[in-house]
DNA sequence: CAGACGAGCCTTACGTCGTAAGGCCAACCG
DNA sequence: CGGTTGGCCTTACGACGTAAGGCTCGTCTG
């Protein structure tokens, strides 16, 4: 009966917070039951009274992330009332990617889940509702829809990894070495790669990579919907 | 001294085929350095003496689906020599996916890798070139690359997964008890997810899938190359 | 031909992981 | 006040990757 009790009980909302933080600070592979249970001051098994195991605890990172970004992307649509579907939808995935960057972890979480987190079905119905309003059928949005692929959550799945400090140096040396058999490659790495300003999210996946690639696919969608509206 | 020694001597290329086989036939979670062992009827440390251990395992296992994909796209595009940069990179990627379809585990070892496998160099050099034969300036053709994404390697990162048998059944029933709260998903889902007729590699990413999202950055990039070839 | 050597494989063992089974204890309800 | 229950802990098991060192041959040397 001092000033605070025990200690605070845990809870399943508790539990997820903490392991947010934990894998934020440290990455995916330093989450683990007696970790987390650790930092919360408990012993491992007692998280199973509150989560159904490790992965029910990251199903739940994953729909805290799904939440974060639909709240996030359906405040920047609401902000772009009236625009029309491409900025609309720019916003949106704009804003869907400054979430990712904050929980780099987040793209390799999302696309290693075996089954489909259930908050994303919300997230897909707002860009759809964005689509159809914008006067796509539903033919054409299902196809924008596969598309846009990892885009509409915000990161571009790169092939070519993040390599960060050492890392980068290495492959940079290992790039080197090769040159000579990658004309075109070590040319382009000289014009381009130096040239380069923000790398965040990924290798080259700066925000004019993700933007440029977005406009490309807005292009041709909006032909392909004027396309679609003649043939009516 | 009879007819077969032994037994077959162990070795890196034995034991990365046996390893290519078993993650063929029972998946990713399979491969353990145990069972890889049983397989080829030796004790798990016993690998050590080939492998440096199990991410260099995977490497190794990345390192044969790159080689693979290599072989198969510079054949297609051989194979379609004097034709433009479209076709040609077409080709390629289609060549490509063909080979991802018979290791439906690659995507996301390839994606999971935290470093950058040497191979892909070689393979990235191969666009590049076909897209500077066509006309590309370095600037574009890295917006290109990027733009391209998994694409490149022959499939496409889907946000919703596989999905296969009873999982599929069970997310369509998850989605039939959201249908009232998601109008335009329930909508889209009617008119168009039961006239799929091949979802291969991920939910849905068919063929047509794949192709549509190719020519759809094509087409943005011939114009960019238009436009940049006006500008000098 | 004897003996030493070394490659290739095996045995044992450690520390980590997720988690099943059950025990303990305080808070609450009758 | 005694019983119940829910929250946490203890112990333990069977995976996993792999460090360290032992055994057994084929081969090469003197």
């Amino acid at each position: 009966m001092a000033a605070r009790k025990r200690r605070e009980p845990l809870s399943r909302d508790r539990a997820l917070a903490a392991a947010t933080a934990l894998v934020d600070a440290e990455g995916m592979a330093a989450l683990t039951m007696r970790r987390l249970a650790a930092d919360l001051g408990v012993e491992a098994m007692s998280l199973y009274h509150h989560l159904p195991g490790k992965e029910g605890l990251l199903d739940g990172l994953v729909d805290a992330v799904i939440a974060e970004i639909t709240a996030a992307a359906d405040q920047a649509e609401t902000d772009a009332a009236g625009g029309d579907w491409r900025t609309r939808l720019r916003l949106r995935f704009l804003a869907a990617r400054t979430v990712m960057l904050r929980h780099p972890w987040a793209p390799a979480l999302l696309s290693s889940r075996p089954t489909i987190p259930p908050g994303v079905y919300g997230y897909y119905e707002g860009i759809l509702a964005t689509l159809v309003d914008g006067g796509f059928s539903y033919r054409i949005a299902h196809r924008a829809l596969h598309a846009f692929g990892s885009l509409a959550l915000g990161f571009a799945q790169e092939v070519l990894k993040p390599a960060t400090g050492e890392e980068a140096d290495a492959a940079e040396a290992e790039l080197a070495v090769l040159a000579e058999q990658l004309p075109h490659l070590g040319a382009m790495v000289a014009a381009e790669m130096h040239a380069a300003t923000d790398p965040t999210l990924g290798w080259c996946d700066s925000q004019t990579e993700f933007e440029f690639t977005l406009d490309l696919l807005f292009d041709g969608l909006e032909q392909a919907r004027c396309r679609s509206a003649a043939d009516e």
